[in-house]
DNA sequence: TATAAGTAAATGAATATTTACTTATCTTTA
DNA sequence: TAAAGATAAGTAAATATTCATTTACTTATA
Protein backbone atom coordinates (compact mmCIF):
# COMPACT_ATOMS: atom_id res chain seq x y z
CA UNK A 1 0.00 0.00 0.00
CA UNK A 2 1.37 3.02 -0.68
CA UNK A 3 1.48 5.75 2.44
CA UNK A 4 -0.21 8.73 2.58
CA UNK A 5 2.14 11.55 2.45
CA UNK A 6 1.36 14.30 5.26
CA UNK A 7 3.69 17.14 3.65
CA UNK A 8 0.53 17.12 1.18
CA UNK A 9 -2.10 17.35 3.69
CA UNK A 10 -0.14 19.78 4.75
CA UNK A 11 0.20 21.85 2.19
CA UNK A 12 -3.64 21.63 1.05
CA UNK A 13 -4.41 23.42 4.62
CA UNK A 14 -1.95 25.67 4.74
CA UNK A 15 -2.54 26.68 1.42
CA UNK A 16 -6.37 26.89 1.88
CA UNK A 17 -5.98 29.14 4.88
CA UNK A 18 -3.52 31.55 2.75
CA UNK A 19 -6.51 32.02 0.08
CA UNK A 20 -8.97 32.73 2.15
CA UNK A 21 -6.90 34.88 4.09
CA UNK A 22 -6.19 36.86 1.42
CA UNK A 23 -8.97 36.57 -1.35
CA UNK A 24 -11.77 35.44 1.22
CA UNK A 25 -13.85 32.83 2.00
CA UNK A 26 -15.91 33.17 -1.38
CA UNK A 27 -12.86 33.09 -3.67
CA UNK A 28 -11.73 29.70 -2.31
CA UNK A 29 -12.55 27.01 -5.09
CA UNK A 30 -11.11 23.61 -4.71
CA UNK A 31 -9.31 24.01 -8.23
CA UNK A 32 -7.75 27.12 -7.39
CA UNK A 33 -6.57 25.23 -4.08
CA UNK A 34 -5.26 21.91 -5.53
CA UNK A 35 -3.41 24.11 -8.15
CA UNK A 36 -1.75 26.18 -5.40
CA UNK A 37 -0.98 23.17 -3.59
CA UNK A 38 0.77 21.64 -6.57
CA UNK A 39 -1.86 18.55 -6.23
CA UNK A 40 -4.74 17.18 -8.35
CA UNK A 41 -8.07 18.12 -7.80
CA UNK A 42 -8.66 14.54 -6.46
CA UNK A 43 -6.30 14.32 -3.78
CA UNK A 44 -8.22 16.74 -1.45
CA UNK A 45 -11.13 14.47 -1.92
CA UNK A 46 -9.16 11.54 -0.90
CA UNK A 47 -8.70 13.63 2.39
CA UNK A 48 -12.16 15.18 2.86
CA UNK A 49 -14.98 14.16 2.18
CA UNK A 50 -16.22 17.78 -0.34
CA UNK A 51 -15.64 21.64 0.51
CA UNK A 52 -17.77 21.91 3.34
CA UNK A 53 -16.08 18.76 5.00
CA UNK A 54 -12.51 20.45 4.36
CA UNK A 55 -13.30 23.54 5.54
CA UNK A 56 -15.29 22.58 8.77
CA UNK A 57 -12.18 20.56 9.78
CA UNK A 58 -9.88 22.98 9.01
CA UNK A 59 -11.80 25.62 11.25
CA UNK A 60 -11.69 23.62 14.18
CA UNK A 61 -9.07 21.52 14.19
CA UNK A 62 -6.33 23.82 12.41
CA UNK A 63 -7.70 27.27 13.72
CA UNK A 64 -10.18 26.87 17.02
CA UNK A 65 -7.86 23.71 18.51
CA UNK A 66 -4.48 25.71 18.20
CA UNK A 67 -5.90 28.79 19.28
CA UNK A 68 -7.57 27.59 22.51
CA UNK A 69 -4.82 26.20 23.35
CA UNK A 70 -2.28 29.47 22.66
CA UNK A 71 -4.71 31.47 24.66
CA UNK A 72 -4.80 28.89 27.34
CA UNK A 73 -1.09 28.46 28.12
CA UNK A 74 0.28 29.66 31.45
CA UNK A 75 -3.56 29.99 32.58
CA UNK A 76 -5.42 28.12 34.90
CA UNK A 77 -8.58 29.00 36.52
CA UNK A 78 -7.29 29.48 40.23
CA UNK A 79 -5.05 32.56 39.05
CA UNK A 80 -5.63 35.52 40.55
CA UNK A 81 -8.11 37.40 38.82
CA UNK A 82 -6.37 40.64 37.08
CA UNK A 83 -3.29 37.96 36.43
CA UNK A 84 -6.10 35.72 34.90
CA UNK A 85 -7.57 38.15 32.63
CA UNK A 86 -4.13 40.02 31.48
CA UNK A 87 -2.17 36.31 30.91
CA UNK A 88 -5.25 35.35 28.34
CA UNK A 89 -4.85 39.32 26.63
CA UNK A 90 -1.42 38.90 26.36
CA UNK A 91 -1.12 35.22 24.89
CA UNK A 92 -4.15 36.49 22.48
CA UNK A 93 -2.50 39.03 21.08
CA UNK A 94 0.68 36.99 20.53
CA UNK A 95 -1.11 34.23 18.50
CA UNK A 96 -2.62 36.04 16.70
CA UNK A 97 0.00 38.47 15.89
CA UNK A 98 2.14 35.57 14.83
CA UNK A 99 -0.36 33.66 13.13
CA UNK A 100 -2.60 36.13 10.82
CA UNK A 101 -4.08 33.61 8.49
CA UNK A 102 -5.75 31.97 12.24
CA UNK A 103 -7.40 35.18 12.27
CA UNK A 104 -8.76 35.58 8.91
CA UNK A 105 -10.68 32.11 9.19
CA UNK A 106 -11.73 33.22 12.94
CA UNK A 107 -13.06 36.45 11.48
CA UNK A 108 -14.76 34.38 8.52
CA UNK A 109 -16.27 32.43 11.43
CA UNK A 110 -18.35 34.75 13.01
CA UNK A 111 -19.74 35.85 9.28
CA UNK A 112 -20.18 32.48 7.62
CA UNK A 113 -23.64 30.62 7.92
CA UNK A 114 -21.66 27.14 7.30
CA UNK A 115 -19.04 27.80 9.98
CA UNK A 116 -21.38 28.87 12.41
CA UNK A 117 -23.27 25.74 11.47
CA UNK A 118 -19.96 23.76 12.16
CA UNK A 119 -19.85 25.54 15.52
CA UNK A 120 -23.53 24.39 16.85
CA UNK A 121 -22.98 20.87 15.59
CA UNK A 122 -19.75 20.48 16.85
CA UNK A 123 -20.95 21.78 20.57
CA UNK A 124 -18.37 24.93 20.83
CA UNK A 125 -18.26 27.83 22.32
CA UNK A 126 -20.64 26.89 25.03
CA UNK A 127 -18.88 24.32 26.33
CA UNK A 128 -16.44 22.67 24.82
CA UNK A 129 -14.00 25.10 24.37
CA UNK A 130 -12.41 27.63 26.28
CA UNK A 131 -13.59 25.62 29.38
CA UNK A 132 -10.51 26.94 32.14
CA UNK A 133 -12.04 30.41 31.47
CA UNK A 134 -15.41 29.28 32.38
CA UNK A 135 -14.49 27.80 35.54
CA UNK A 136 -12.22 30.78 36.28
CA UNK A 137 -14.83 33.19 35.45
CA UNK A 138 -17.65 31.49 37.64
CA UNK A 139 -14.96 30.83 40.67
CA UNK A 140 -14.29 34.42 40.39
CA UNK A 141 -18.71 35.46 40.49
CA UNK A 142 -18.77 32.50 43.79
CA UNK A 143 -15.68 34.84 45.29
CA UNK A 144 -17.62 37.84 44.51
CA UNK A 145 -14.79 39.50 43.23
CA UNK A 146 -16.85 40.12 39.82
CA UNK A 147 -20.71 41.00 39.58
CA UNK A 148 -23.10 37.53 38.59
CA UNK A 149 -23.50 38.20 35.29
CA UNK A 150 -23.69 35.36 32.48
CA UNK A 151 -21.05 34.17 31.28
CA UNK A 152 -21.74 35.04 27.87
CA UNK A 153 -21.84 38.75 29.17
CA UNK A 154 -18.62 38.23 30.57
CA UNK A 155 -16.87 37.37 28.14
CA UNK A 156 -18.08 40.10 25.37
CA UNK A 157 -17.03 42.83 28.58
CA UNK A 158 -13.61 41.10 28.90
CA UNK A 159 -12.65 39.80 25.53
CA UNK A 160 -14.55 41.41 22.78
CA UNK A 161 -12.39 44.36 23.41
CA UNK A 162 -9.23 42.46 22.83
CA UNK A 163 -10.20 40.89 19.37
CA UNK A 164 -11.14 44.41 18.10
CA UNK A 165 -7.59 45.43 19.10
CA UNK A 166 -5.89 42.78 17.04
CA UNK A 167 -7.77 44.17 14.51
CA UNK A 168 -6.41 47.39 14.50
CA UNK A 169 -3.05 45.99 14.90
CA UNK A 170 -3.14 44.42 11.16
CA UNK A 171 -4.66 47.65 9.71
CA UNK A 172 -1.51 49.60 11.38
CA UNK A 173 0.76 46.79 10.13
CA UNK A 174 1.25 48.46 6.73
CA UNK A 175 0.87 52.33 7.97
CA UNK A 176 4.30 54.11 9.64
CA UNK A 177 3.43 53.68 12.75
CA UNK A 178 1.98 50.83 15.01
CA UNK A 179 -0.27 52.00 17.68
CA UNK A 180 -1.69 48.61 19.18
CA UNK A 181 1.86 47.88 21.34
CA UNK A 182 1.92 45.11 24.05
CA UNK A 183 2.00 48.61 26.22
CA UNK A 184 -1.11 50.22 25.29
CA UNK A 185 -2.54 46.70 25.17
CA UNK A 186 -2.08 46.16 29.16
CA UNK A 187 -3.07 49.66 29.78
CA UNK A 188 -6.48 48.66 28.03
CA UNK A 189 -6.97 45.32 30.28
CA UNK A 190 -6.23 47.15 33.11
CA UNK A 191 -9.31 49.59 32.09
CA UNK A 192 -11.61 46.25 31.48
CA UNK A 193 -10.65 44.65 34.55
CA UNK A 194 -11.30 48.10 36.60
CA UNK A 195 -14.63 48.44 35.23
CA UNK A 196 -15.56 45.23 36.28
CA UNK A 197 -14.26 44.44 39.85
CA UNK A 198 -16.92 44.87 42.38
CA UNK A 199 -15.51 47.73 44.58
CA UNK A 200 -15.02 45.95 47.58
CA UNK A 201 -13.85 49.06 49.11
CA UNK B 1 -38.75 56.58 -21.82
CA UNK B 2 -40.09 53.83 -19.88
CA UNK B 3 -39.44 54.60 -16.15
CA UNK B 4 -37.19 52.86 -13.77
CA UNK B 5 -39.15 50.79 -10.73
CA UNK B 6 -38.24 51.46 -8.13
CA UNK B 7 -39.74 48.86 -6.52
CA UNK B 8 -37.32 46.20 -8.39
CA UNK B 9 -34.52 48.07 -7.38
CA UNK B 10 -35.33 47.59 -3.60
CA UNK B 11 -36.37 44.12 -4.09
CA UNK B 12 -33.01 43.62 -5.49
CA UNK B 13 -31.24 44.96 -2.33
CA UNK B 14 -33.67 43.42 -0.02
CA UNK B 15 -33.47 40.20 -1.56
CA UNK B 16 -29.95 40.11 -1.53
CA UNK B 17 -29.19 41.04 1.92
CA UNK B 18 -31.79 38.50 2.96
CA UNK B 19 -29.83 35.69 1.09
CA UNK B 20 -26.41 36.70 2.33
CA UNK B 21 -28.11 36.61 5.55
CA UNK B 22 -29.11 33.48 5.23
CA UNK B 23 -26.62 31.60 3.19
CA UNK B 24 -23.50 33.58 3.26
CA UNK B 25 -21.90 35.87 1.21
CA UNK B 26 -20.37 32.92 -0.56
CA UNK B 27 -23.62 31.53 -1.80
CA UNK B 28 -24.86 35.12 -3.43
CA UNK B 29 -24.92 34.54 -6.76
CA UNK B 30 -26.51 37.03 -9.38
CA UNK B 31 -28.98 34.63 -10.99
CA UNK B 32 -30.06 33.60 -7.48
CA UNK B 33 -31.04 37.26 -6.70
CA UNK B 34 -32.15 37.66 -10.03
CA UNK B 35 -34.83 34.82 -9.59
CA UNK B 36 -35.58 35.19 -5.68
CA UNK B 37 -36.38 39.08 -6.75
CA UNK B 38 -38.35 37.53 -9.95
CA UNK B 39 -36.77 39.67 -12.71
CA UNK B 40 -33.96 39.18 -15.07
CA UNK B 41 -30.23 38.55 -14.37
CA UNK B 42 -29.62 41.37 -16.77
CA UNK B 43 -32.28 43.94 -14.60
CA UNK B 44 -29.67 43.92 -11.79
CA UNK B 45 -26.87 45.11 -14.42
CA UNK B 46 -29.33 47.95 -15.45
CA UNK B 47 -29.26 49.50 -12.02
CA UNK B 48 -25.48 47.78 -11.01
CA UNK B 49 -22.24 47.66 -12.99
CA UNK B 50 -21.51 44.76 -11.46
CA UNK B 51 -21.68 42.38 -8.58
CA UNK B 52 -18.70 44.40 -6.92
CA UNK B 53 -20.89 47.34 -7.70
CA UNK B 54 -23.51 46.32 -6.14
CA UNK B 55 -22.60 44.52 -2.90
CA UNK B 56 -20.41 47.92 -2.09
CA UNK B 57 -23.38 50.01 -2.30
CA UNK B 58 -25.33 47.56 -1.19
CA UNK B 59 -23.41 47.72 1.75
CA UNK B 60 -22.23 50.86 2.06
CA UNK B 61 -25.92 52.91 0.89
CA UNK B 62 -27.97 50.38 2.28
CA UNK B 63 -26.56 49.33 5.72
CA UNK B 64 -23.47 51.27 6.87
CA UNK B 65 -25.12 54.57 6.27
CA UNK B 66 -28.61 53.95 7.83
CA UNK B 67 -26.74 51.82 10.58
CA UNK B 68 -24.77 55.47 11.32
CA UNK B 69 -27.70 57.15 11.40
CA UNK B 70 -29.57 54.84 14.06
CA UNK B 71 -26.76 54.83 16.04
CA UNK B 72 -26.15 58.40 16.21
CA UNK B 73 -30.04 59.67 16.58
CA UNK B 74 -30.43 61.72 19.81
CA UNK B 75 -26.73 61.85 20.13
CA UNK B 76 -24.15 64.76 20.23
CA UNK B 77 -20.65 65.50 20.81
CA UNK B 78 -21.04 67.69 23.65
CA UNK B 79 -23.60 65.26 25.95
CA UNK B 80 -22.12 64.13 29.34
CA UNK B 81 -19.88 61.19 28.69
CA UNK B 82 -21.76 58.62 30.38
CA UNK B 83 -25.22 59.42 29.23
CA UNK B 84 -23.50 59.53 25.08
CA UNK B 85 -21.94 56.51 25.53
CA UNK B 86 -25.30 54.46 27.00
CA UNK B 87 -27.19 56.33 24.05
CA UNK B 88 -24.71 54.75 21.37
CA UNK B 89 -25.51 51.65 23.12
CA UNK B 90 -29.22 51.52 22.83
CA UNK B 91 -28.94 52.89 20.14
CA UNK B 92 -27.04 50.32 18.40
CA UNK B 93 -29.32 47.38 20.18
CA UNK B 94 -32.23 48.59 18.91
CA UNK B 95 -31.17 49.17 15.48
CA UNK B 96 -29.40 45.94 15.30
CA UNK B 97 -32.37 44.06 16.91
CA UNK B 98 -34.82 45.38 14.29
CA UNK B 99 -32.24 44.95 11.37
CA UNK B 100 -30.79 41.10 11.62
CA UNK B 101 -29.59 41.77 8.06
CA UNK B 102 -28.29 44.47 8.34
CA UNK B 103 -26.24 43.28 11.15
CA UNK B 104 -25.01 40.10 9.11
CA UNK B 105 -23.94 42.18 6.47
CA UNK B 106 -21.87 44.20 9.27
CA UNK B 107 -20.50 41.38 10.46
CA UNK B 108 -19.40 40.16 6.91
CA UNK B 109 -17.69 43.76 6.38
CA UNK B 110 -15.44 42.48 8.98
CA UNK B 111 -13.53 39.70 6.91
CA UNK B 112 -14.60 39.84 3.31
CA UNK B 113 -11.53 41.43 1.66
CA UNK B 114 -13.96 42.91 -1.09
CA UNK B 115 -15.88 44.88 1.53
CA UNK B 116 -12.86 45.85 3.25
CA UNK B 117 -11.51 47.13 0.07
CA UNK B 118 -14.59 49.15 -0.20
CA UNK B 119 -14.10 50.55 3.14
CA UNK B 120 -11.04 51.86 1.97
CA UNK B 121 -11.44 52.94 -1.65
CA UNK B 122 -14.40 55.24 0.29
CA UNK B 123 -12.27 56.48 3.36
CA UNK B 124 -14.71 54.78 5.55
CA UNK B 125 -14.20 53.94 9.12
CA UNK B 126 -11.21 56.59 9.79
CA UNK B 127 -12.65 59.88 8.94
CA UNK B 128 -16.38 59.65 7.19
CA UNK B 129 -18.25 57.54 9.29
CA UNK B 130 -19.37 58.22 13.18
CA UNK B 131 -17.54 61.43 13.03
CA UNK B 132 -19.57 63.07 15.90
CA UNK B 133 -18.46 59.70 18.02
CA UNK B 134 -14.92 60.91 17.40
CA UNK B 135 -15.22 64.67 18.32
CA UNK B 136 -17.09 63.56 21.53
CA UNK B 137 -14.26 61.36 22.51
CA UNK B 138 -11.41 64.27 21.67
CA UNK B 139 -13.38 66.25 23.66
CA UNK B 140 -13.38 64.29 26.80
CA UNK B 141 -9.72 63.08 26.68
CA UNK B 142 -9.33 67.25 26.19
CA UNK B 143 -11.36 67.55 29.21
CA UNK B 144 -9.22 64.49 30.84
CA UNK B 145 -12.62 62.62 31.71
CA UNK B 146 -11.29 60.39 30.04
CA UNK B 147 -7.60 58.54 29.06
CA UNK B 148 -5.16 60.13 26.32
CA UNK B 149 -5.70 56.77 24.27
CA UNK B 150 -5.88 57.30 20.50
CA UNK B 151 -9.39 56.93 18.85
CA UNK B 152 -8.94 53.30 18.14
CA UNK B 153 -8.29 52.23 21.50
CA UNK B 154 -11.41 54.01 22.88
CA UNK B 155 -13.91 52.55 20.30
CA UNK B 156 -12.27 48.91 21.00
CA UNK B 157 -12.90 49.24 24.80
CA UNK B 158 -16.55 51.27 24.62
CA UNK B 159 -18.45 49.44 21.77
CA UNK B 160 -16.37 45.99 20.25
CA UNK B 161 -18.58 44.26 23.84
CA UNK B 162 -21.85 45.77 22.42
CA UNK B 163 -21.17 44.33 18.82
CA UNK B 164 -20.71 41.19 21.01
CA UNK B 165 -23.48 41.36 23.60
CA UNK B 166 -25.72 41.81 20.30
CA UNK B 167 -24.14 38.82 18.37
CA UNK B 168 -25.33 37.03 21.86
CA UNK B 169 -28.52 38.19 21.41
CA UNK B 170 -29.59 36.98 18.47
CA UNK B 171 -27.93 33.39 19.38
CA UNK B 172 -30.04 33.34 22.25
CA UNK B 173 -33.28 34.43 20.11
CA UNK B 174 -33.82 30.86 19.25
CA UNK B 175 -33.36 29.02 23.25
CA UNK B 176 -35.83 29.83 25.63
CA UNK B 177 -34.48 32.09 27.39
CA UNK B 178 -33.20 35.80 26.55
CA UNK B 179 -30.20 36.72 28.40
CA UNK B 180 -29.32 39.67 26.54
CA UNK B 181 -32.09 42.80 27.58
CA UNK B 182 -31.86 46.28 27.72
CA UNK B 183 -31.17 45.68 31.51
CA UNK B 184 -28.34 43.78 31.60
CA UNK B 185 -27.10 45.53 29.12
CA UNK B 186 -27.13 48.77 30.72
CA UNK B 187 -25.44 47.33 33.74
CA UNK B 188 -22.63 46.45 30.72
CA UNK B 189 -22.83 49.72 29.81
CA UNK B 190 -22.49 51.14 33.40
CA UNK B 191 -18.98 48.50 33.96
CA UNK B 192 -17.04 49.76 30.94
CA UNK B 193 -17.86 53.35 31.51
CA UNK B 194 -16.13 52.60 34.96
CA UNK B 195 -13.31 51.35 33.63
CA UNK B 196 -12.10 54.04 31.14
CA UNK B 197 -13.37 57.16 33.46
CA UNK B 198 -10.51 58.72 35.26
CA UNK B 199 -10.61 58.63 38.84
CA UNK B 200 -10.70 62.42 39.60
CA UNK B 201 -11.59 61.74 42.50
C1' DT C 1 -42.19 57.70 -31.65
C1' DA C 2 -37.87 57.74 -29.36
C1' DT C 3 -35.60 55.55 -25.78
C1' DA C 4 -34.37 53.65 -21.55
C1' DA C 5 -36.21 49.74 -18.75
C1' DG C 6 -36.90 45.33 -18.91
C1' DT C 7 -36.91 40.23 -20.49
C1' DA C 8 -35.62 35.31 -22.07
C1' DA C 9 -32.16 32.90 -23.54
C1' DA C 10 -27.43 32.34 -24.62
C1' DT C 11 -22.31 32.53 -23.74
C1' DG C 12 -18.06 31.08 -22.10
C1' DA C 13 -15.57 30.61 -17.98
C1' DA C 14 -15.35 28.60 -13.46
C1' DT C 15 -17.34 25.59 -10.16
C1' DA C 16 -17.52 20.97 -7.28
C1' DT C 17 -16.95 16.47 -7.96
C1' DT C 18 -15.97 11.96 -10.54
C1' DT C 19 -13.98 8.63 -13.79
C1' DA C 20 -10.45 5.91 -15.46
C1' DC C 21 -6.03 5.35 -14.96
C1' DT C 22 -0.97 5.29 -12.87
C1' DT C 23 2.29 5.00 -9.03
C1' DA C 24 4.47 4.03 -4.73
C1' DT C 25 5.04 1.14 -0.97
C1' DC C 26 3.72 -2.45 2.36
C1' DT C 27 3.06 -7.47 2.77
C1' DT C 28 3.51 -11.92 1.12
C1' DT C 29 5.53 -15.48 -1.14
C1' DA C 30 9.64 -18.03 -3.50
C1' DT D 1 16.93 -11.80 -0.03
C1' DA D 2 14.13 -10.46 -3.72
C1' DA D 3 10.49 -10.42 -6.83
C1' DA D 4 5.25 -10.16 -7.12
C1' DG D 5 0.89 -8.88 -5.82
C1' DA D 6 -2.39 -6.03 -3.36
C1' DT D 7 -4.02 -1.65 -2.48
C1' DA D 8 -4.52 2.95 -1.15
C1' DA D 9 -2.47 7.38 -2.76
C1' DG D 10 -2.17 9.98 -6.36
C1' DT D 11 -2.96 12.04 -11.24
C1' DA D 12 -4.98 14.07 -15.71
C1' DA D 13 -8.85 14.80 -17.82
C1' DA D 14 -13.75 14.78 -18.06
C1' DT D 15 -18.52 15.78 -16.31
C1' DA D 16 -22.44 18.24 -15.28
C1' DT D 17 -23.67 22.26 -13.09
C1' DT D 18 -23.55 26.95 -11.83
C1' DC D 19 -21.46 31.25 -12.33
C1' DA D 20 -21.16 36.41 -14.00
C1' DT D 21 -22.21 38.73 -17.78
C1' DT D 22 -24.11 39.67 -22.64
C1' DT D 23 -26.97 39.49 -26.82
C1' DA D 24 -30.97 40.26 -29.23
C1' DC D 25 -35.24 41.35 -28.50
C1' DT D 26 -39.82 43.47 -26.29
C1' DT D 27 -42.32 46.87 -23.51
C1' DA D 28 -43.81 50.95 -21.26
C1' DT D 29 -43.98 55.74 -21.04
C1' DA D 30 -42.23 60.90 -21.55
Amino acid sequence: MRTKNLEKEKAIRTIAMQIIAEEGLENLSMQKLAKAANISPRTIYIKYKDKEDLLIKLFIEAVLGPYEEAVLKGFNPEMDFAEGVKRIWLNTFCYLKNNPHAFALIKHGKSSPMLQKAYRENNISEGDFFLPVQIFLKSNKKKGIIPNYPHEVHRAILFAPIAELVNEYFDNVSRPKQIITEKILMLCCDVVIKGILNKIS
